[in-house]
DNA sequence: CAGTATCCTGTCCGATACTG
DNA sequence: CAGTATCGGACAGGATACTG
């Protein structure tokens, strides 16, 4: 099965998008989370195809983001369980919650996200995992990694390791 | 234009694919995000057929996550700059990028996140705005927010008398 | 340089029917 | 219940040519 190829594959987002490019991938993964695993669950959930579930989970587990497992010998059942790869993933959509409630929910948010023992309600926030300082000010940018090759150090305007500040402007 | 749909509209993860479900958008986002602002940048850094470079610019501008400026009158020319409501999608852009590395790059990331002060690399982490906590444990969940309808409250089963925190509700 | 105009292909996706 | 098989449409996306 040929992956569809996105642009330069040197970067990380990039690569991510390979895996969870599309939307329906996203919004099983979001049902996932919410403790779903049989086919039929996620069917009724998200109103799909049924042959379109049937590509898109096979698709994640041969991404490993989800674990086909079976759950009765006879008849043989399967149902689909998060992987930690798939686990990880919780993040980015914490982050696509977040920026929709802010942008697209002019009545107010249907859906948040909340702290279980004290009910309150959460804003996810990004920060710097080490320092704890928030993700926010134009202090921060993307650099060429170790890993980088030539192209992506010359788009990214930096040798390896190097920090180049390019004309003040903000980026990632 | 028709916009395309995604199941339940009640969502905000929902409603955030319908702008940028499509994987060209987030690749001009982060595109955006170094600091490109014109057409032929985009075009060059991302390898992309004009037409759906054309196609994609208007779609991104039509949800006002890119702004169309003029920035010479003879010729007229434009250039895109991200709005506010772009900038705030920087979070999803640092969450893919997180995921990605530490998932797609066995050789090592190619493309890191850095503190532009101190160079060093930053791994962004999503935390409790509030109090500061990380958004790591089984601790948190989703949950019908105020403006949630019926099927929403039923989906997302929330436990009868459950708090839905707004704003302005988080007593303990 | 900054796009627009066509044409074409692949495939995402939906609808439906069918099976162990 | 948990899918597979098949058909067809819409459109994302590519290639190319052309314009002010």
């Amino acid at each position: 099965m040929q992956r569809k190829s996105f642009g330069n594959l040197q970067c990380p987002i990039a690569r991510s998008l390979e895996r969870v490019g599309e939307w329906w991938s996203i919004l099983i993964l979001r049902d996932a989370f919410h403790g779903l695993t049989r086919f039929d669950e996620f069917q009724k959930s998200l109103d799909i195809a049924p042959n379109m579930l049937t590509r898109r989970l096979q698709a994640l587990v041969e991404s490993e983001l989800l674990e086909k497992r079976r759950y009765s010998e006879h008849p043989p059942r399967y149902d689909y369980v998060l992987t930690e790869r798939g686990r990880d993933f919780r993040p980015v959509l914490w982050a696509l919650l977040a920026w929709g409630n802010r942008h697209f929910a002019p009545e107010g948010p249907s859906v948040v996200l909340v702290d279980q023992e004290t009910g309150a309600e959460v804003v996810p926030v990004m920060v710097d995992e080490r320092t704890g300082r928030r993700l926010e000010s134009g202090r921060y940018r993307s650099a060429p990694g170790p890993a980088a090759d030539a192209r992506t150090r010359a788009r990214h305007g930096g040798p390896p390791g190097a920090v180049v500040a390019t004309e003040g402007d903000d980026a990632p």
